[in-house]
DNA sequence: GGCCAGGCGGCCC
DNA sequence: GGGCCGCATGGC
């Protein structure tokens, strides 16, 4: 098993070469970038921080600061603007000048878990990509490739889809970090809701019936 | 025009 | 502890 995760790596990594992920400038544009991509494409992230950053709002000292109502028409083209105003808020209040490292891993992601706002993925990618603590980030793209190559099953919750990444991967933060972005990388190209099995680079260990694919 | 995007909390049972 | 719903924009 373990070499089959490293496998699926090896050849995700020799398709789309390095991420260099988290892509952000700072820490703290890490953890806002985590509250506004949920559930939303990394284009329409994009937009809305950069018209955070054109108002010098683009930090947790800042954003704690600001009015609700004026963070959301900021961050409007990342969709759900009311809600992640509001988390923005709730997240940069607790947030700011806080420092996990030297915590237990378990203490610092029950500490995000336990925020408004912060669900699993979201504090599992706070802690790899803002303080490169190994967690193992699952996502929509992760649980689908992974049920695709059979290694998941199709009922399957966080945890569980988790636990096959720490349990058969050394915990290494770099490695979790490109494998992670690799996944999302192919999410997006190859392995969609409708996959594009043309040229996908774990084609041959896959359980897609390629002949059901109209390409 | 419809579908989809790097989820989450609040319900309900 | 799981299933469903509301939240919303912009690109393709």
């Amino acid at each position: 098993m373990n070499n089959k995760l490293l496998y699926i790596y090896q050849q995700l990594f020799n398709q789309y070469g390095k991420q260099e992920w988290w892509p952000a400038d700072t820490t703290e544009e890490i953890i806002i970038g985590a509250i506004l991509t949920q559930n939303t494409n990394w284009m329409n992230v994009t937009k809305a921080i950069n018209n955070l950053k054109a108002k010098g709002l683009c930090s947790l000292e800042k954003l704690s600061a600001a009015p609700d109502e004026r963070i959301a028409s900021l961050i409007k083209p990342s969709g759900y603007y009311n809600v992640k105003a509001n988390r923005l808020k709730n997240i940069s209040l607790l947030l700011k000048g806080w420092h996990p490292e030297g915590l237990p891993v378990k203490q610092a992601r029950d500490y995000l878990l336990a925020i408004k706002g912060i669900g699993e993925e979201t504090a599992d990618s706070i802690l790899l990509y803002a303080f490169h603590i190994p967690e193992f980030v699952i996502d929509t793209y992760t649980i689908r490739l992974f049920k695709r190559l059979a290694l998941l099953p199709e009922k399957v919750n966080y945890s569980s889809a988790q636990n096959l990444f720490l349990e058969n991967l050394p915990r290494n933060p770099g490695l979790f970090n490109e494998y992670h972005a690799l996944i999302v990388e192919h999410g997006k190209t190859h392995c969609k809701k409708k996959p594009v099995c043309i040229g996908c680079p774990v084609r041959s260990i896959c359980s897609v019936d390629q002949n059901s694919i109209k390409q």
